[in-house]
DNA sequence: AAAACTAGCGCAAACGTTTAAGCAAACCCT
DNA sequence: AGGGTTTGCTTAAACGTTTGCGCTAGTTTT
């Protein structure tokens, strides 16, 4: 049998909430008996109950975070994030991935809601309103991280998606492209992507371009098989594109490959555009032109506040952090 | 004030008991009573707790998974896996990155035992043997997935590493590659890659070839950077390699932008050999030399195998998978 | 009509911990 | 020597559930 702290209060001959004071170092506990009742403890293999602290405490350590897929290196970077600055409080992480549904963020949370997590931290500002409520009804420090919005359930730190839409697309306009077409998600699928499209569509319309672009919304995954047949699809059509925005960087990799394949020229012929730089344009050639976030930065200071808002410390409840214009050999030169 | 049980059975006017009962579906609830009670719970947003539930059970339903890194697909295709075959359950994962640490893997499991869970998965069957000792004494079900040995904590699900490096080196001596290189991991650091890299060494020795081959066991990252300063490395040698073994895809296709920045020739010149097929395989040119491994199908099986050790039922100790040889373009033909 | 059973519920105890309140002995200050 | 404070501990209660047992009223069986 697992022992439990009376058990060690028999062992030692005192009462149990001694032992209880002794193991978390609080003061009440002679120095001799302290290190009598670590000893025993130890010799027991004692490991104290979590569901028990839990239930007095009406709290417990744990932190519930929801990702849209665990298959892309920025969530993947975030929970790095995450884990770094929780591990200090000695917080473990309950994580979950929702496959970008919300239904099922909702369904998840409200599961969650049962551990009385100390944090709760979601993937954008985009959730059912019901989720919302239950959330904010809670009481529970919840973090949105990866976008920002003026109304977040407590506090987000995020990059503005639609600015980000905005930034790639002024700069292909400054590059002279003209016709662009996007390889896009199934819109509706993953809210920030469509902003970012929303934002490159209202550059490009304010600047009296472009028209009607074509949207090939049919990826379902964010790998470079997709990225290859959603260019096949937009440069096959009659009027074709000169300059293709990809949601983000695997998916542009793929385009790359097949331009190669269909004999069409970058950055000449055509305009290749990524999102959320990875390690991958480091070496490959061509360099990409993509969008460079800070993703890990978000978990370490998602992290962090969350931490500051467990002591009662109130934090900002919008932090925008800004990513930076990485200008590759895969759009033309100035 | 988050109401409880007991504010559920005084709206109610029945006992605590009861609406416990009411909750669970059990038996002994008469349908009109039943119905009332699901119905104020609703209105209550009645939410119960976990804790207590797992205080009187002396189990919660929590299952612990830990992993080397979160920035590698296989890790992810696992955890993808076991999220689909632990949520018919109900249960829910506490995720932990070691960053390949065994002490910090061991920490981390003494910290989860707190918890009670309902299971444990692991990463490989190499731990500290105080890890070992702990979680065996628990006594809970514990998955080590992704390598396999013929004495695992409790069952065990993957491939033989050993086996697959064998496989490799084999194919590579078959097509007439005489001098091998190795781009490694640091030695010690991933037991995996370590035991791939012997099964190869010994494939070449028993095949009398090869004397003391190269190995570059300085990569810290599993990505494009590093397979590119390997391949330099070893290409830089006065004793060129014929053939270069990757730890893994990513590294290889770094490699291959190495060869071609030095005009070495794939595969005429030189070999290029990588493992766990990726996608980016799938459409990147030259199609790549690799090793495809069975990770979502690993994930999936150790959730269910874990399933039904939860129910009591027993499993087999030993799975082991078979990978696949994928023969590319970036090694010569027969 | 008595006996046996069943459905539907309540009561009490237990799970392992923390917290508040209390209390005796030892210590300090005048 | 008297009062007050501190140290080191104990006892009792609480947190929200589940579970075993017991009880009553109604239903079925003989």
């Amino acid at each position: 049998m697992t022992p439990s702290i009376k058990d060690i209060a028999k062992a030692c001959a005192v009462s149990a909430p001694t032992v209880s004071r002794a193991l978390r170092g609080m003061g009440g506990v002679s120095e001799a008996k302290r290190r009598e009742i670590l000893q025993v403890a130890e010799e027991m293999n004692y490991v104290a109950n979590a569901s028990a602290r839990s239930l007095v405490k009406a709290s417990s350590d744990l932190v519930g975070v929801c990702v849209p897929t665990l298959f892309n290196d920025v969530f993947a970077s975030m929970l790095d994030g995450l884990r770094q600055g929780l591990a200090k409080p000695g917080i473990s992480m309950v994580v979950h991935s929702n496959d970008y549904d919300p239904g099922e963020e909702t369904k998840w949370v409200e599961r969650l809601l049962s551990w009385r997590p100390a944090g709760i931290v979601l993937t954008g500002t985009d959730h059912e309103s019901r989720l919302r409520q239950t959330v904010r009804n809670s009481g529970i420090p919840t973090a949105e991280i990866w976008d920002v919005s003026n109304d977040p359930i407590d506090f987000c730190v995020g990059i503005d998606h639609y600015k980000a839409g905005c930034v790639l697309a002024k700069h292909a306009v400054a590059l002279g492209y003209r016709r662009p077409g996007f390889v896009h998600s199934p819109i509706g699928r993953d809210p920030r992507a469509d902003k970012r499209l929303q934002g490159a569509l209202d550059t490009y319309r304010k600047a009296g371009l472009g028209g009607d672009p074509p949207v090939a919304d049919t990826i379902r995954r964010n790998n470079f098989s997709w990225g290859y047949a959603g260019a096949l699809q937009l440069c096959s059509r009659s009027e074709r594109p000169d300059v293709l925005f990809f949601v983000n960087d695997h998916l542009a990799f793929g385009g790359l490959s097949a331009c190669e394949t269909l004999g069409i020229a970058v950055p000449q012929d055509i305009g290749v555009i990524g999102f959320n730089s990875m390690d991958v344009g480091a070496v490959l050639s061509p360099k990409l032109t993509t969008l460079r976030t800070p993703r890990a930065r978000m978990g370490r200071i998602a992290a962090q506040r969350l931490a500051a808002r467990l002591h009662g410390v109130d934090v900002p409840r919008v932090t925008e952090l800004a990513p930076t214009l990485n200008s590759g050999r895969t759009t033309r030169m100035q």
